[in-house]
DNA sequence: TTGTACGCGTTATCAT
DNA sequence: ATGATAACGCGTACAA
């Protein structure tokens, strides 16, 4: 590919010449200035941005470390991230951190390599302290779906718990007093957080939270199947259902209508995530919001500026929001 | 961040020599290796990958032209490039062509200043001249969705008017003789592919393709309600429906049952895609699969050999197959 | 085994 | 307004 010395030798003048009505600069002839742009098209001539991130020591690239692509939830994540790097005019350049710890860690170290000046990254593998040495390594680094105090103005997250609790508590405030709970298998921090909130809503009322009434699978349809399987298989009593995510739920429907149970009507399901499938389902799905693409944004955002000194607010914690839709109903009488 | 001078001087030895451990190279003594590995890790040196593609004339990174990460089906196409680049150890640079000409054109000139060796482009908005023109210029780029004969071998593309032959046939094979319509209202040609092979279907029963049993809007589930509900209006007898995504789909089915028809009692309604959401429906959506994360897969395979001067096969069409679920059964007595 | 020095394609400084 | 030229960080041929 051409250079900009071939440029440079083709229009008969510097590079500093071609360089400068590259970047628009300020003194060049008129005549030169066309010449040298008629010399680029012939060419072909793109200015090599490697080249380019060397000299400048910034190469306009935003980093996202995350898992995976296929899955609707971290696509709306991605999704808004991209939104930001865009109209800000910026690469994006993805890195799978997988699930586990080390990939994760690879998966940073090469957005490292590449000089990212921002980076935004989803870990659930890493710990509070690995992290914490990359953020202060990396002044425009920031993460998402994870709340570290000492750095809480880089973490955008969301109230897990707070969550877990306004499920139950529309559950609660309608009648249920039998609710079971189908949560993900996960070893991190956010199943946990939620069924926190869940049994402190319980707590509250009165009730007891029994442990028989959690099941735990994959967090997706197969594991909600599974899930729900097992749970009625328990031959428990439950008028309702608080289930990890909406993915889960779908799974957890299927089940509870193969064995004819009608929903809402005779088991109301919740759901978590509000991913675009919520709105599909039959019945749609009453579900707990996770506005990921709003905190994927705010996320993107704020490592751009913190990679520009600028400063952020002190505090990004999400709230999910109930949304009702159609598979929640009274308890029958 | 510290460079290979700082390691060098702070272990004592040239940069040649910190050049090699970092490379693993050959030639360097047990003790230096060791040295200068703990000295890295004390500075945090990591390579600056933009040098280095520099000096190498390669950065290692493949680059992915499409519109719409928080799309389903664009996700998942995502999802495949970059399975394949994760597997071969590159990075994955997305930019977004949205949906004109202008956008997509800057999208791949964008890639073009990074100097990605492969790049991947789906593109509906250029012109077969342009991307003829991008194809020659940069060895390691394939394109998707889309067939240009000049350049076969460097296109993966899915028969769509196969698709639409396939669906129609298999609602023949049921009887169906009142087959309806509903296509996307986007300039592009996959839609009037599908429509030919329904019509080369029909035809060869002998069957006439009426015009008014074609609606049209927008790709998505609200374009498929709105369709659905045209289609209703007009007063037409149609026994079954072929929709152009699974998404509209979803939206027909729901306009449908709300208006008193049942699938697939009253109405079959076939989708294209087989998308996630096709198995969470219900009914479970009876599909034409298009493989398309196989298909991303091997466009960028074939770009990653394209850029490394590796022969590839000459041609790389796809045929979607027919997912029979639950949404199609034979027209009532 | 180790080090020196050049070049990769740009930008930016300083003369002219 | 224009042109040399020194960085930027790294790989490598060549010399030692």
């Amino acid at each position: 590919m051409a250079t900009i010395k071939d440029v440079a030798a083709a229009a008969g003048v510097s590079v500093a010449t071609v360089s400068r009505v590259v970047n628009n600069g300020p003194k060049v002839s008129a005549k030169n200035r066309k010449l040298v742009k008629q010399v680029m098209l012939d060419l072909g001539y793109r200015p090599n941005a490697n080249a380019r991130a060397l000299v400048t020591q910034s190469n306009r690239t935003l980093g996202l470390v995350f898992s995976e692509l296929t899955d609707p939830f971290f696509a709306t994540l991605a999704g808004g991230v991209e939104k930001i790097a865009r109209s800000n005019n910026i690469q994006l350049l993805i890195s799978n951190g997988l699930v586990s710890a080390e990939t994760e860690q690879r998966a940073i170290e090469t957005l490292l390599e590449q000089r990212c000046e921002a980076i935004v990254v989803h870990s659930k593998a890493l710990s509070d302290q690995t992290l914490l040495d990359y953020a202060e390594a990396v002044p425009g680094l920031v993460l998402i779906n994870r709340y570290i105090p000492a750095i809480a103005h880089r973490c955008v997250w969301l109230d897990n718990q707070a969550g877990g609790e306004a499920a139950a508590r529309h559950l609660l405030s309608l009648g249920h007093r039998n609710i079971a709970c189908i949560t993900s298998n996960y070893d991190i921090e956010d199943p946990r957080l939620r069924l926190n909130g869940i049994q402190s809503a319980l707590q509250q009322q009165g009730l007891p939270f029994d442990e028989q009434a959690i099941a735990s699978a994959e967090p997706n349809e197969i594991g909600g199947e599974q899930a729900a399987q097992n749970l009625l298989a328990r031959g428990l009593n439950f008028t309702a259902l608080i289930v990890y995510n909406d993915a889960m739920a779908s799974g957890v429907i299927t089940v509870l209508c193969d064995n004819g149970y009608r929903v809402p009507e005779d088991v109301s399901v919740v759901g978590f995530d509000d991913v675009l499938l919520s709105r599909y389902l039959r019945p749609k799905l009453t579900t707990m919001r996770y506005p990921i693409e709003m905190m994927a944004m705010e996320a993107a955002e704020m490592a751009l500026k913190l990679a520009n000194q600028e400063p952020v607010a002190s505090l990004h914690k999400y709230l999910p929001t109930l949304v009702k839709r159609d598979s929640v109903a009274p308890p029958k009488a």
